[in-house]
DNA sequence: ACCGTTATTGCATGGATTTGCGATAGTGGA
DNA sequence: TCCACTATCGCAAATCCATGCAATAACGGT
């Protein structure tokens, strides 16, 4: 099992259509262990249903996001996503040099989330944060 | 004074030319007291230079983003811009719902930023890290 | 003031993502 | 199983931002 049966009982129980679209990017997602561009999941996607168009992938992929089910990463000015995995939690710092992905314990975030619920009533939306900078290979010499 | 004269003499240690365009740029980001649009950056650079580029436009911004004379947020599918003041340094909460901008004193990102620097080499750009999330008024209800 | 070097510009084009709209198809109920 | 309702889709166009290239202009040196 691929472990998203229960995000298509989720998809239902929310009202959304199950079609065949949205099972093959949710097949897509799943079936890949690390990130995914929305145009690998597309080019994926023709070849079950060759007819389907792009904006539909981004669509879903957006849908799916709302609802949870997958976690959006940019990378470099594309957005990657990956199956929102609750055992998994992380968070993803990229280099904005290399383009070098890390993940990140979502630990390190949880007090800063905490403070700003708490003081200002907002909630981050964390597990879509993609924390940018320079990795340690392409740090500034100097 | 607007307070950017030292970023021009910035410019010019950097090696950079100052170009007409480039100074327009950055009496209109110095001029306005909140954040600027670069759309709006554009209408009104035109005012000036009928025959300036929207390409222009950006690629200033995005230099003087990098040299750090400029802060960038990102709010509703568009980047907006401020003149990095080093006496008010903050970072910026945004809506996704509603797009309201909430600032946000830079001490809140000072611990976690430090981790990351220490145990993993990452140096975040803190100065252009958009929180996404849902502001309180936007809570889901329930 | 003039010149040569080369960074920067305007213009055109490209890439990624979003959106409007009429046609299609999922779904719940008869 | 068939229907009606309407969410979703494919398609086309739009939006925002980035990039390649030849022409231009900034600037240090004369
Ligand atoms: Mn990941
Ligand atoms: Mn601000
Ligand atoms: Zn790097
Ligand atoms: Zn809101």
């Amino acid at each position: 099992m691929s472990g998203h049966e229960s995000a298509v009982a989720h998809l239902r129980s929310e009202g959304y259509r199950m079609t065949p679209q949205r099972l093959s990017v949710l097949d897509i997602v799943a079936g890949r262990p690390g990130h995914i561009g929305a145009d690998e999941v597309w080019n994926l996607a023709k070849e079950q249903h060759p007819y389907v168009d792009l904006a539909t992938i981004y669509r879903t992929l957006q849908l799916l996001k709302r609802l949870g089910v997958v976690t959006e990463v940019v990378i470099g000015n594309k957005l990657h996503f990956e199956l929102a995995n609750h055992h998994d939690r992380h968070n993803h710092m990229v280099c904005s040099e290399c383009d070098s992905v890390q993940t990140l314990s979502p630990a390190y975030l949880a007090e800063f989330s905490q403070r700003l619920q708490q003081e200002f009533g907002f909630t981050p939306d964390l597990d879509n944060i993609t924390i940018g900078g320079l990795c340690s290979i392409c740090q500034p010499q100097g």
